[in-house]
DNA sequence: TGTACATCAGTGAACGCGCGTTCACTGATGTAC
DNA sequence: TGTACATCAGTGAACGCGCGTTCACTGATGTAC
């Protein structure tokens, strides 16, 4: 049973080592800008381990977005959980979106470059609007028109205090406050 | 004279034919995805001439960049010539913006993916951070708190908008309230 | 007007390089008897 | 317990390819005399 956890624990733990390397890289170089040659000397391992646990360069761009995601994901359904949809609710995604980035590297790349990698442009959009979808009912509660374009364009917004406080290294007290001021307070 | 003229207006032309032929590749595969190769292909010149017009590929990504904001930034400031600071001159300056943008290929790419290519980014940044500055007094006049952090967060909703609308073909309305709406009406 | 020369945008073959991907192989571990 | 076999993550040399860049050259045009 030991003996079991650790031949089937190996595997993962290379290959999260590989999406550490590349969302490393990608804070470096851009999304499109790291190359399988990178990612395995980061990770150190073997060129061919890289193809034993990716199909190719795009699904391992694929695989890095997806896992973001789900991280962001899980935080924002975690601080937001029985919450009914309205401000509060929409604030409190919105500021688990910002403190689960400023702890993941890549950040930048992941959610603003999402749109340059051709290959996986598709995948990563459907992950993008999945998670704009969830503030559409908030949208509503508060009583906004246009709910689907303030969804998109709310997310834009978030997507660039992210970019900025990774750059700064720190929440943006400013930048927050100006988010909520888009809203109507 | 007239041949002056034409011997030294046939060079800029080439330049310009580079230009566009980067700005449609752009369009379809991104601004880190043209490579020199295609861009000469597509403009029908030889390889040699795009080093005539250009020092290297990331020189040209950059001459890109600059005259599309050159095109923005007029269009910009013929919308606004007059207009004093203020909701109205801002709201001009948005939708001259915005209507440039439909007009010009591989915008998305130069708008939105001006973070990625890591060679020219600063002078990128440097161009859309001076677009910016341009609403700072607007905001101010209008009376909002934290205008710094506005008028990036601002730039960033309409560079969206702009994808939006680009994608579509078309000016979208319901996007565009919601700019507005951001603003406080 | 005619001739020799200068200029310079444009050409395309050639270069070295790093890329993504493949594949026959290794060796540690689990399983059967 | 000991032995033979199966599994499978990991290896790294080798591949063909397209990349960005260089450079000696061409030929049309302008200039000098």
């Amino acid at each position: 049973m030991t003996d079991h956890e650790q031949r089937t624990s190996k595997a993962p733990r290379t290959r999260e080592a590989l999406l550490d390397a590349g969302a490393a890289l990608a804070e470096e170089h851009g999304l499109s800008g790291i190359s399988v040659n990178m990612v395995v000397a980061r990770a150190g391992v073997a060129k061919g381990t890289f193809y034993v646990h990716f199909k190719g360069r795009s699904s391992f761009v694929d695989a890095m977005h997806a896992r973001f995601h789900a991280r962001v994901e899980a935080a924002m359904t975690e601080a937001v959980a029985g919450l009914q949809p309205g401000a509060e609710r929409l604030f409190g995604a919105a500021e688990a979106y910002l403190d689960v980035c400023l702890q993941n590297r890549g950040v930048k790349a992941l959610s603003i470059e999402s749109r340059s990698d051709p290959a996986s442009q598709a995948s990563m959009a459907a992950r993008r609007e999945r998670l704009a979808e969830g503030t559409i009912a908030d949208l509503q509660a508060i009583g906004w028109d246009d709910v689907e374009a303030a969804a998109e364009l709310l997310a834009a917004v978030i997507r660039e205090v992210s970019a900025l406080e990774f750059d700064a290294g720190h929440p943006l007290p400013a930048s927050r406050r100006t988010l909520k001021r888009f809203l109507g307070t």
